[in-house]
DNA sequence: TGTAGCATGTAAGCCGTTACATGATTGA
DNA sequence: TCAATCATGTAACGGCTTACATGCTACA
């Protein structure tokens, strides 16, 4: 098993990843991991693909399944990381570069093409984006809250989780000053 | 031809988009303009996707390809937005809503298992990444400088273009700054 | 009794990429 | 004459999503 390094996508590596943060978890605990972590820099894969990719780890001997030994037909299965799946999460962390950020930004796009529509819509579009920002960034924050102070032994393990979240949380903050200085050079017209 | 409104994926209307920014364009200026700016806040499909998807376009009647008239088997074939087309766009924009922001940050997300590689390789990871940061910052302002100044009634046009690039380019200085004080808390421990 | 959440999957299909194939034109 | 750039596509395939199917458990 195992084999052929770095082969996977880096989808598959996120949820390994998100098996060394806790305990054995299953298929629908790692998704609604993914939902709260996840989810704000990489994207939360979808229900379907977690047991997919549940399936190739597995197969790959990086993760292994203990059937919840209660007779019924498919109750819980929950999922570990293998001795293999630890080595092989470390030297794709330690032999592969970073790949450079990828933006998928439709508010970006649409501000583009702002000379096709009346700019009434166009401060609109800004204004709901500032909207979904705020609700973004309190989802966020909450998580921030969950991860313990900085210092606190208590919640040592999750240092860089919280680093992680931090920088999420000033990214969405620098992106509110940002749009709002843009909202501002709409109104004051020109550019 | 057309029809069934709004059905497109986004790449498809961000095409269209770049049609309406300026004169008729080949299949292969198409995929040059896109590289000069869709690349910064959405992605720059690939050559190939460029083709198929101005077959689809035209298909739909959306873009029209008119024939370089000059015998060759294949020589050049240039797209033009047809008013449909234009229809199309201004009514996506004006009856959608923007999705929110999807990012894909293989940094972060390396971050976030600090836990699993040692100290000097995470530290390596952020200062690399600041380097590429500048690389992508240095490529913007060069997008940025040649759209002008605002007031400059010559590139009028380029209002929009020159807002989003903006946009970007603060993006990167706060991503600079956020990623600065990541270092220093790495390195002075706690956190 | 019925709805929401826990739990696991299969199937179909689109988006988008890489690899491959082909050929003309321009300039060193 | 050879490489780079312009120019257009086809084929194969991987990632990921939506829709669909199934069934248990807890609780209102």
């Amino acid at each position: 098993m195992s084999q052929d390094l770095s082969e996977l996508p880096t989808t598959s590596y996120a949820l390994l990843g998100l098996l060394t943060l806790g305990d054995d978890l299953t298929g629908y605990e790692l998704k609604q991991r993914a939902d709260r972590t996840l989810r704000f820099y990489w994207s939360s894969p979808a229900m379907s693909q977690v047991y997919s990719e549940l399936a190739r780890l597995a197969q790959h001997g990086l993760v292994a399944a203990r059937d919840d030994e209660t007779e019924p037909v498919r109750r819980s299965r929950r999922y570990r990381l293998t001795g293999s799946g630890r080595q092989a999460l470390t030297a794709w962390l330690s032999s592969t570069e970073a790949e450079f950020p990828t933006l998928k930004h439709p508010v970006a796009l649409r501000l583009l093409l702002g000379h096709l529509i009346d700019p009434e819509q166009t401060l609109h579009l800004l204004e709901n984006y500032l909207g979904q920002l705020a609700e973004r960034r309190a989802e966020l924050q909450q998580v921030r809250d969950s991860l313990g102070e900085a210092g606190d032994p208590a919640h040592a393990t999750h240092r860089f989780p919280r680093l992680v979240a931090d920088w999420g949380l000033d990214y969405y903050g620098s992106e509110r000053t940002i749009v709002d200085d843009l909202i501002t050079r709409l109104r004051n017209g020109v550019t």
